[in-house]
RNA sequence: GGGGAGAUACCAAAGCGGCCAACUGGGGCAGACUGUAAAUCUGCUGUCUCUGACUUCGUAGGUUCGAAUCCUGCUCUCCCCA
């Protein structure tokens, strides 16, 4: 399989080095891609490139997944407009670590000799001293050549830190390293890092190291322009412990018709043909949501693994319920799990005895900050409890609303949920 | 240093003595339609003991039967000239 031909019909070229493609061909290449360790977990933004990786391995390739334990302490200035805060190196140790978990999901790092490895910059970077940095890579590349970089030169203005400045030489000499000690000829990225693989690729000539390549992917963004990877609730993660893997779930699940027949060919690795198959019959029946479907299936068993696929099915199915009666085929401990992460208050055993008129149980137990709210939400005919609608202001709650004498289900509207747990 | 303009609910922005809990737009929420979408439509969007009452319009006072609207002090913001 040509891999620039794949990435291409994917939608994944940016831009790329000219001579990428005949490099490729001439057998198995070693390419890699850099991930900053700033967040305690790797994100859905990072998955585009992950993918690309992955991609690359499945076109016979090896790649190399560089755990920026350096690049991180630096700070890579692109598409910032603002200096960033330093992370405590107990914070990168530990993201670092997360991190290269995260990837060993996605990678086979044990399948002959286009296995995947995973390197980690901050072991060639922390015996390099100041002074040997500025002899062997600084005097190489001219501040004029840095300064050209859009990165810096957005910056120039409301001023750029030395060491963000100096975030492309670090990240250039990495790839320096990587073609000098395991033969790396290419490095992929996003299209914000184009300025700083060229760094390297330039580093590399002028070391004498000869020929180094580079391919970046578009930055993926929704319909409406904003940022792809983020939900109403904030950055979707990998960490199933930061986003549950029903939120994972239904992430995918809700992508816009245009996107995710962008995404599909990103994210999956079905071939071609199955692909293009699925997106003819998505857009002559986009209501079957064939692609929202299969994608959120795809990357769900990937990230977190079949059983915990099947849980956020059962859980999407109930949470959507128009049906109090489903709630029958659930036990306490399922509907537990279902309702992990859904935000909850706690009622007294003997308070629930004597009955709570239903607004002030509302607001007691956290489901809404005002009396106010809550009559509004039954007024509007957008509150259940335990799924069955309820309308009625001056109607108690009681043990009898408890689900299997435990917790009482909450529902504001379709997407909003409260648990509230007997105490 | 001199002169001017302004501070209104989540944001923007009307109101300039009673009809103002405050026009309008955005946002948010709910409902309808649908596909747990988009678009569209409708309603809601200070609090409460809720067809009524109470507390809000930078802040502290004052005038008035009555103020977001008039007066005074204070704080902050913006603009122009030096």
């Amino acid at each position: 399989m040509n891999f620039i031909e794949e990435l291409r019909w994917r939608g994944m070229v940016h831009n790329l080095v000219p001579g990428t493609e005949e490099m490729l061909a001439k057998g198995m290449a070693t390419g890699y891609i850099g991930f900053d360790p700033t967040a305690p977990s790797l994100g859905i933004g990072n998955l585009v490139t992950i993918m690309m990786l992955v991609h690359f391995q499945r076109c016979g390739h090896k790649p190399l997944a560089l755990v920026g334990g350096a690049t991180g302490m630096v700070g890579d200035p692109s598409g910032k407009a603002s200096e960033r805060p330093i992370l405590s190196l107990e914070e990168l140790r530990f993201n670092q670590e997360k991190a290269r978990a995260q990837l060993e999901h996605f990678l086979d790092f044990d399948c002959g000799e286009n296995s995947a490895e995973m390197v980690n910059n901050y072991d060639w970077f922390s015996q390099f001293s100041l002074l040997d940095f500025l002899r062997d890579v600084g005097k190489h590349i001219t501040v004029n050549y840095m300064q050209a970089k859009d990165s810096v030169k957005t910056r120039m203005d409301t001023g750029i830190s030395y060491t963000e400045f100096t975030y492309q030489l670090i990240q250039g000499y990495d790839y320096y390293h990587l073609h000098k000690e395991y033969g790396c000829q290419l490095q992929m990225g996003g299209s914000d890092q184009w300025g700083n693989i060229t760094t390297g690729t330039e580093l590399i000539r002028r070391l004498g190291g000869g020929e180094a390549f580079a391919v970046t992917t578009p930055l993926l963004t929704k319909a409406d322009g904003s940022k792809f990877g983020k939900s109403e609730s904030g950055n979707v993660w990998l960490d199933p412990k930061m986003t549950t893997p029903y939120a994972f779930y239904q992430f995918w699940l809700n992508a816009g018709d245009e996107e995710v027949v962008k995404s599909i060919k990103i994210f999956s690795t079905k071939t071609r043909e199955e692909i293009e198959s699925m997106i003819v019959d998505h857009e002559a029946n986009p209501g079957a949501r064939i692609l929202q479907k299969a994608l959120a299936e795809e990357i769900t068993v990937r990230v977190h693994g079949e059983a915990a696929l099947k849980r956020a099915q059962t859980a999407s199915s109930l949470m959507f319920s128009k049906n109090p009666e489903d709630l029958n085929e659930v036990s306490f401990e399922d509907l537990q799990e279902i309702l992990k992460g859904v935000p909850s208050g706690k009622v007294d055993a003997s308070a629930l005895e004597a009955g709570i008129p239903i607004l002030d149980f509302l607001v007691e137990t956290g489901a809404f900050p005002s009396k106010s709210e809550a009559r509004r939400m039954i007024q509007q005919g957008g509150l259940k409890i335990n799924l069955a609608a309820w309308d009625s202001f001056d109607a108690q709650i009681n043990h009898s609303n408890l689900f299997d004498g435990k917790l009482i289900w909450i529902k504001k509207g379709k997407k909003h949920d409260h648990i509230v747990y007997l105490q």
